[in-house]
DNA sequence: AATTGATCATTA
DNA sequence: TAATGATCAATT
């Protein structure tokens, strides 16, 4: 068990420690077995790259790296190294969300620092075989920023309003709020039209594959087409 | 081929 | 139950 980062560029040289070995090689290394698929654990990817980096494994709703501010996110990419997946962020409040902000929202305090690291996630490819990818630091610019604070807005509005049962991942144009639970009969509590309290499935904060996809391309010069 | 809604494991 | 880690797979 590697103690926790005590700075970036410690963080930031981990990560590029592991870039370009094998999920395979990193579950050795770490004594841990790597499955055959990921059907029965889909988090398997990212607790791996937790432990490698010394993000300390919990489920408290923070920074995997509060001491330096930082967010991990592993990131399934195809062979052209575009997201193959949206990226989870975090559950979205139902209750308590009087005077809620963007500034001073959840959502925004952990994507003000992610560290992104790319894994192979071409289903052909076996768990064993895929291969870690080059890490980069990410901080939103004023127009991301912008762009996900109008799309958080226009969600926590159906939220607010009592119209939690009227949302669909079809809203937003980067980030989207979709189901995040063990099946669809999980309930928590949200409110209705009329103020009155209702049980509702827990729903999410997603990042469009678009969204990450833009990230990860001002890093990495991508091919043009698909 | 992309997207949406559904689902799995684990911890506290 | 609610939070973390996400991907699966049916549908469009």
């Amino acid at each position: 068990m590697i103690s926790p980062p005590t700075s970036e560029a410690e963080l930031l040289n981990r990560a590029y420690s592991i870039a370009g070995f094998t999920l395979n090689e990193l579950a050795t290394q770490n004594n841990l077995i790597c499955p055959q698929d990921l059907c029965r654990e889909k988090g398997w990817v990212g607790m791996l790259l937790e432990r490698c980096l010394g993000a300390i494994a919990g489920n408290k709703p923070e920074q995997d790296f509060q001491n330096i501010g930082i967010e991990l996110k592993s990131i399934p990419i195809s062979y052209m190294g575009k997201p193959l997946e949206t990226t989870f962020v975090c559950i979205a409040p139902f209750i308590k969300v009087q005077g809620l902000t963007w500034e001073n929202s959840h959502i925004r305090n952990k994507l003000s620092k992610v560290l992104w690291i790319p894994v192979e996630g071409e289903r052909e490819i076996p768990i064993r075989d895929r291969h870690v990818g080059t890490p980069l630091i990410w901080q939103p610019s004023a127009e991301e920023e912008a762009q996900l604070k109008v799309d958080w807005e226009e969600l926590m509005e159906f939220i607010v309003l009592g119209k939690v049962h009227k949302i669909n991942a079809r809203h937003g144009e980067y980030l989207q709020l979709r189901p995040k639970a063990a099946n669809s009969k999980e309930l928590t509590i949200a409110y209705g039209d009329r103020g009155q309290p209702i049980k509702t499935l827990p729903r999410a904060f997603y990042l469009r594959t678009q969204f990450t996809a833009r990230i990860l391309s001002h890093y990495f010069t991508l091919p043009e087409n698909k």
